[in-house]
DNA sequence: CTAACGATTCGCT
DNA sequence: GCGAATCGTTAGT
């Protein structure tokens, strides 16, 4: 089923972050179906945490979304090349989102494979933020898409966890948010191939 | 208006 | 393992 609007409105961003591992997310485009399962995630909290876009009060045009009531889509250009895929959190007014890292593909494979121009399937298919947004076919086109809406969205198939199979870390590519770049806030799922590089 | 840089990936060695 | 690719956003002039 299809997660609804109070997974993605309740505060505590890194609780969710968490939660997030095992779910299913979901791209429809152009009526063309493709899925995979989370395996990996990072929390960004707008308060208190200098590595996020929308810390220190930074709300701009690319940013907004995040200020906004959770369960959308918040979707930015990297590196001038890479699109990177976040979910925010929380109620209005509060910039906190998760930035999917990893995907295990479910559905869609050619689909995927054909977007990112691989001849075999391999883990680089959909492991890590900007191999995963182009093999679902995330773009900025998608900012702010509601993720309770029929174009993406993320579903709960009933898979569960135990937390002996959740690692955490600190996050990637952070380096520059001093002391907030330690905060163990990087969760992915033990033994799993989809995972993007440095296992925790 | 201008300049600097990034929540990265890929290809080559 | 290392470096280039590449452009929107941001902050400062």
């Amino acid at each position: 089923m299809k997660l609804p609007l109070s997974f993605y409105t309740r505060s505590d961003v890194v609780q969710i972050a968490q939660e997030l591992l095992g779910k299913i997310l979901v791209t429809r485009i152009d009526g063309q179906l493709s899925s995979g399962m989370i395996v990996e995630t990072e929390a960004y909290c707008g308060e208190n945490d200098k590595a996020c876009h929308a810390n220190n009060g930074r709300r701009t045009k690319r940013t907004e979304i995040m200020f906004q009531e959770g369960g959308k889509a918040y979707v930015y250009l990297c590196y001038g090349i890479h699109h990177l895929f976040n979910v925010t959190t929380n109620v209005d007014g509060l910039a906190d989102a998760v930035l999917v890292r990893g995907l295990e593909p479910i559905e869609g494979l050619d689909l995927m494979m054909e977007r990112r121009k691989m001849k075999r399937l391999g883990n680089k298919l959909s492991s890590g933020p900007g191999s995963l947004s182009k093999a679902l076919g995330i773009t900025t086109k998608m900012y702010g898409q509601d993720l309770t809406g029929d174009t993406l969205w993320i579903e709960d198939r009933g898979i569960e966890l135990k937390p002996i199979n959740i690692k955490v870390g600190k996050r990637v590519g952070v380096d520059y948010a001093e002391e907030d770049a330690l905060k163990p806030w990087r969760f992915v799922i033990r033994n799993n191939l989809w995972t993007s590089k440095p296992a925790v």
